[in-house]
DNA sequence: TTTATTTATCCAAATATTTCGATATATAGA
DNA sequence: TCTATATATCGAAATATTTGGATAAATAAA
């Protein structure tokens, strides 16, 4: 399956990446094998865990991140197929 | 060769990418054959002249357009290269 | 049930970005 | 030279984003 991409989902997926903490939590979470969990990402950075869950959930508005819940955790993973289907979207820039 | 990418790179990039008026911007120069005139990008569009030029020149300053003077013209077009590092910088979040 | 823990939401302040009008700069043409 | 044209820069207003504190909601654990 191919995700389509209209503008809107371009635009809110390049400014989810345009910030130095979201870039940083996407490289944890890339570096985990399986799902990282919330915590984990919390204790990370020198920021406020409101502010940590403002990233995150961009992150996952923009479909950037898999968000699952296991009772009162929540944890994270690439959402390698949006991700793929950007990358092959931008390709077209590049050749 | 291969820039290499540093975070605030990224960042830079995927904010310039993260404006609706700028995508469209550069899926135009994308459609151009050779150079698009910043004259016609500034026709394509109902905003002010200075803001156009401000939206170029961050795409300019992201390094995903080459900028070229000829006179008092001024023409752009991708920088594949920098656009193709860009995607292989990412292609790694999603395998 | 009571308490502690984890995450989300709300609000307001601080900061950053977008936009335009005015104007500067550079160059082409009369 | 004088005038018109193309683009860039500056300053300020409008808008959007980031941030933290307070608190809510949900769940686990005592």
């Amino acid at each position: 399956m191919n995700t389509s991409f209209d503008n809107k989902k371009v635009e809110r997926i390049s400014k989810a990446l345009g910030d130095p903490y979201r870039i940083k939590i996407m490289q944890a979470v890339k570096d985990e094998k399986d799902w990282l969990q919330c915590q984990a990402i919390t204790q990370m950075f020198n920021l406020a865990q409101s502010t940590i869950s403002h990233h995150l959930s961009q992150l996952v508005d923009a479909d950037l991140l898999h968000a699952e819940k296991d009772g009162r955790h929540a944890r994270y993973k690439i959402n390698k197929e949006v991700f793929g289907d950007y990358v092959s979207y931008l390709s077209d820039f590049s050749n």
